[in-house]
Formats: structure tokens, C-alpha cells, sequence
RNA sequence: GGGUCGGUAGCUCAAUCGGUAGAGCAGCGCCCUUUUAAGGCGUUGGUUCCGGGUUCGAGUCCCGGCCGACCCA
């Protein structure tokens, strides 16, 4: 049976109506906002019973929004410090409810786990069970008790008074299954977390990422530094911008695809070590791999080089493995718990030329011409399109049979300069850069350079990489580059996809909070 | 942008060939004085995503739209 009664509700308004009136009144110049939504009139008889139970509490001179509780800590520290007889106070919500004739169980959960609460009329009265009648799974209440073991050897609280924190006027999803619909787990994530233990854990995850990846670089005298969103030229890498304007300057604004330009003029003035861990924004689609919004760590090392910098992310890759998996192997996992891929990341990680591993797909490949690679891509089943000019379809190649094959870490060196226009060109050979990509899982999760530090050699790749678009020239960061920056090594790491491989999400959305959506509409 | 699949009660899911939209959980009522996915009995709850069409009859078939997932671009 259910503590819940209607009958109860109808009771205490009617015993109560001399208090309910003066209540009502009070609450109502004191909280305007208990005037009920008008949405209320096409909602369900679960929310009706909701609201009831509601009034039905003001009533009884109970505010059930309440404020401040003070609690002898999270339920897990009071689990912890559990002593038959001690009198705690603890905060939550209502998560479960158990009857037993007339006891009451209910679980009490807050982002520290979960405790049981017992009430009796015997111990406590009828007035406080009657009150407790009131409560719904989903509400927030705040709890002196009594600790006990039950007969099973739970650690229980035995109710002596509680207070109302918070009624929750809507049906939290059912515990059991979780809230399962893909499209309601992203647009309402707060059910989600609260329904699906594995969510909650990812989530977790990723803020301990976030977290440790900013001690390692503490911990390395990097500075922690903060660049512009909005920019003028969107610059620092080949993507589509978002546009935005500014009313007051009359000024036309993108939203930052890449912070580089400007941690860069920060080696300039001086910054030896520098990070910025970035929300970026690129116009372009939307996929498993690809969020609108998406968040790079970018650090740069003065007088470092891009071996230095691939020693440093294959270091704090392994330590955040270390903190966050506990482990250097890391395991996929499909629904059923089965292992549907091992990661080693075990160091020292492989380090391979570009054209090597193209040579590793055809040991010939860069003797043929043009025609002949264009064949070769279609025995090879690799998609290019005839506009294509050469270096893009050997990255076509690239692409689709060494990255997406890679499973275990792989720093790609050596690659060619029009793929990357903002690195050092290498010594021996001026057509590759000095550069790395770092590939984990089929997915390039972290690019890293000797950064360009000629302001003449910068601003022929950018004009190359322009094309027709001088405007797209950030004049500023080229006039920084003449007044001399130091040769340094830096990287990008691709924080949504780190945790995508560290938590074994296969969709990005997975480890954003709040991915973008569509607005629903019918 | 293209293809495939999906949208049914608050949640998780059924519904045969086109023939009265169901179950479990939650809710509500009754029973049970330490239960824990409590249990037993009973019971409420539906714009079947939206709009058209075909049909005696549409959750189901057809057309259009919205939103999502996956694949491709």
C-alpha cells in the first residue's frame, strides 16, 4: 500500500482550514509566484495529485520550497561514520518508498549515494506520518534522525523531524529501467543523470579529466590563460565560423574556431608556458565524432619543439588514464558489460612518417602519377572526388585506412606542410612540417607543432591557405610574429574526444551535458 | 543535403493479416509493526509525434511535415 493517501490530503485541509486560510493568504503575499502556471490545466492526474499534495502541505503551514539545511555532510560521509543511537541530520531526495504495514521506508539520495529513512507513527505520532503522506518520490527533505540497523543490517535513519526542501511537482522516470529515449536523455540530461547510473559515471569522468589535466600542467608551471570568443577574424585553423555582431560597436563578430592566434601572441609578450582549456565553435555538421560546440585543451611551450610536446600528451594521457581508469588498458564496453575493444596505452607509444604509413597501405605509392593513385584509391575502396588535388587524396588514403584502422596510440610525423600551415617546416625535407598527430581509436584526438616563428614564412601560408580570402588574414598576429616569438612547441587535445576514448562513450553527445538539438516543435 | 530505422500511458515496452490500444513500474484504494526492484488484492490513466489521404474501419497502409539515432556526403 501506499503512505500517499488522498484521504489524508482531503483531511488535513479540512481539520486545517482555519490555519490553510491564513497560510494561503500569507504565502500568497509573500511568494506571488504560487499563482500556478497555466500549463497546469492540460497536464495529467499525476502532476493534479502533485499540486495537491502541494497545497495540502501550505495548508498545514509547511512551506514545501524550504531553504538552508544544514546536514552533518554528504549521505556517503554519514553512511561512513554510521553509529547505532547517534543522532544525524541528512538532505536529499526521495528516491523510493517501501510500506510495511504501518512503516514507512524511503531511500534518501544525494550525488554521494543513497541512505534509508524509517518513520513510525508509534515513535513519532501520527501529525509528523501525516505529513510524511505528503511526500512524493522526487521531493527534497532534510532529515533528523536516529541511526539503526535493521533486521537485514541496513543502516537506516529513524525519523525524528524533517523538513520540506523542495516538492517535486512532476514523476521522476522509473528507477528501474532508467530514462531510455535517446532524444529525452539529451534534451533533459537532469533526468537522465538522475535515472541512469552509467551517464552520471561518464559525466564524472569527464570532470575529473578536466580537473587533472589542469593539475598536470600546474603542477608544470603552465599558465592558465583566457583568450577571446569573440574575434574578428576566426583564425588558428580551416573551419567555418559562427557569425555574431556586437549592437554598440556596429561590429561584425565570429566566435572563435581555435584559440592559437592569440595564445601565441602570449609567447610573444613573454608567457613561456602557457594553456587554455577552450570551448571552440565550427559551423559545420553535426555526428558522432562532431559537436558544434566542442572543448580543446591547447598548450604551448616556449623554445620546446613537437617531440617535446608528443612526450608531454603521451605524459598526460597516461597520468589522466592512470587517475580516471585506474589503468593504461582501456576497455569498451557494449550494453550487455561485453569488452568490445582493449586500448593499450601502455607508453612508449608508436611514432611513424606520414609517408610511411602511406607506404604501409602501397610501398609504391609515391612513384605513381597522379592517374594512376586515383586507380588506386578505388581498388582500395577509399571515396575521393576528382576535384581533389594530390595531397588531398593521399590524405583521403590516410584517413580511411591508417586512422580509422589505428586502435592503440600512433604519433603520425612528418606530415605534409599544406596540411598544417602554421608549423615549422622540417630541416631535411621542406615539404613535411614538424609536426605530430596524435591518433587513439580511429580518431585524431591531438595535433601538436613546432610552431611557425618566421613572420615572413607565416604569412606565405597563410596567404596560400587564404586563397582569394585576404581579409581572413589576421594582420594583428602576424604584426605580433614580427616583434619575435620564441620557437615552441604546442598541442591541442580534443577534451570531448580524450573523454570519449577514456570513458568508452561511441557517441560524443555522450560526454557533452547538453549537445545541440534542434529545438522540438510538432 | 541523401539513405535506413524509430517516435504508443509519467517511465520501460507490447499490439498477429488493417478489426474494441495492452502489460510491468509509477500513481490511486485496501491489507501487512524492520522493508529494500518488498509483497498480496483492486483500480485510474491514451491527441498512438503533427497534418492530410485510402478504407465500412488506420497505432498499423499511402503522401507531406517535425524531432531523434545510425550510415553516407
Amino acid at each position: 500500500m501506499s503512505i500517499f493517501s488522498l484521504q489524508t490530503i482531503f483531511n488535513a485541509l479540512t481539520h486545517h482550514a482555519s490555519t490553510a486560510a491564513a497560510t494561503f493568504q500569507a504565502v500568497h503575499f509573500a511568494a506571488p509566484l504560487y499563482i500556478r502556471s497555466p500549463r497546469m490545466d492540460e497536464e495529467n492526474e499525476l502532476i493534479g495529485l502533485r499540486r495537491k499534495k502541494l497545497d495540502a502541505l501550505r495548508a498545514q503551514g509547511v512551506e514545501p520550497f524550504g531553504k538552508a539545511f544544514a546536514t552533518g555532510g554528504d549521505i556517503s560521509e554519514i553512511r561512513a561514520n554510521f553509529k547505532e543511537g547517534e543522532i544525524v541530520h541528512a538532505a536529499g531526495r526521495i528516491t523510493a518508498h517501501r510500506d510495511m504495514g504501518q512503516s514507512h521506508f524511503l531511500d534518501l539520495r544525494d550525488a554521494s549515494g543513497r541512505i534509508q529513512i524509517y518513520i513510525h507513527a508509534r515513535e513519532v505520532g501520527t501529525e509528523l506520518v501525516d505529513l510524511f503522506h505528503l511526500l512524493d518520490i522526487g521531493d527534497f527533505i532534510g532529515v533528523e534522525g536516529t541511526c539503526f540497523l535493521t533486521k537485514t543490517g541496513e543502516p537506516t535513519l529513524k525519523v525524528r523531524t524533517f523538513q520540506m526542501l523542495a516538492k517535486s511537482l512532476r514523476p521522476l522516470p522509473e528507477k528501474w529501467h532508467g530514462l531510455q529515449d535517446i532524444e529525452a536523455r539529451y534534451r533533459q540530461r537532469y533526468l537522465d543523470l538522475l535515472t541512469n547510473e552509467r551517464s552520471r559515471e561518464n559525466f564524472e569522468k569527464r570532470i575529473a579529466i578536466v580537473r587533472e589535466a589542469r593539475r598536470f600542467f600546474e603542477d608544470r608551471g603552465f599558465w592558465e590563460v583566457e583568450t577571446p570568443i569573440l574575434q574578428t577574424i576566426a583564425g588558428g585553423a580551416a573551419a567555418e565560423p559562427f557569425s555574431t555582431h556586437h549592437k554598440a560597436l556596429g561590429l561584425d563578430l565570429y566566435l572563435r574556431i581555435a584559440p592559437e592566434l592569440y595564445l601565441k601572441r602570449l609567447l610573444v609578450g613573454g608567457f613561456n608556458k602557457v594553456f587554455e582549456i577552450n570551448r571552440n565553435f565550427r559551423n559545420e555538421g553535426i555526428s558522432r565524432k562532431h559537436n558544434p560546440e566542442f572543448t580543446m585543451l591547447e598548450a604551448y611551450w616556449a623554445y620546446a619543439d613537437f617531440e617535446k610536446m608528443a612526450n608531454l600528451v603521451e605524459e598526460l594521457i597516461c597520468h589522466l588514464a592512470d587517475k580516471i581508469c585506474g589503468s593504461q588498458q582501456i576497455e569498451h564496453r557494449n550494453v550487455d558489460g561485453n569488452i568490445t575493444r582493449t586500448i593499450n596505452l601502455k607508453r612508449p607509444w608508436r611514432r611513424a612518417r606520414y609517408r610511411d604509413l602511406i607506404r604501409e597501405i602501397d610501398p609504391a605509392w609515391f612513384e605513381y602519377a597522379s592517374e594512376k593513385r586515383r586507380e588506386r584509391c578505388a581498388e582500395l575502396q577509399v571515396e575521393i572526388s576528382p576535384r581533389m588535388a594530390d595531397y588531398e587524396v593521399t590524405q583521403q588514403v590516410f584517413e580511411k585506412l591508417v586512422e580509422e584502422e589505428t586502435i592503440d596510440p600512433l604519433f603520425v610525423t612528418h606530415c605534409p606542410k599544406e596540411l598544417v600551415p602554421l608549423a615549422k617546416q622540417n630541416n631535411e625535407d621542406d615539404s613535411v612540417v614538424d609536426v605530430f598527430e596524435l591518433i587513439i581509436n580511429g580518431v585524431e584526438i591531438a595535433p601538436g607543432y613546432s610552431e611557425l616563428n618566421d613572420p615572413d614564412v607565416q604569412r606565405q601560408r597563410l596567404l596560400e591557405q587564404a586563397g582569394e580570402e585576404t581579409q581572413k588574414i589576421d594582420e594583428e598576429f602576424l604584426l605580433a610574429l614580427e616583434h619575435g616569438m620564441p620557437p615552441a612547441g604546442g598541442f591541442g587535445l580534443g577534451i570531448d574526444r580524450l573523454s570519449m576514448l577514456l570513458t568508452g562513450a561511441e557517441s560524443i553527445r555522450d560526454v557533452i551535458l547538453f549537445p545541440l538539438l534542434k529545438p522540438k516543435r510538432d
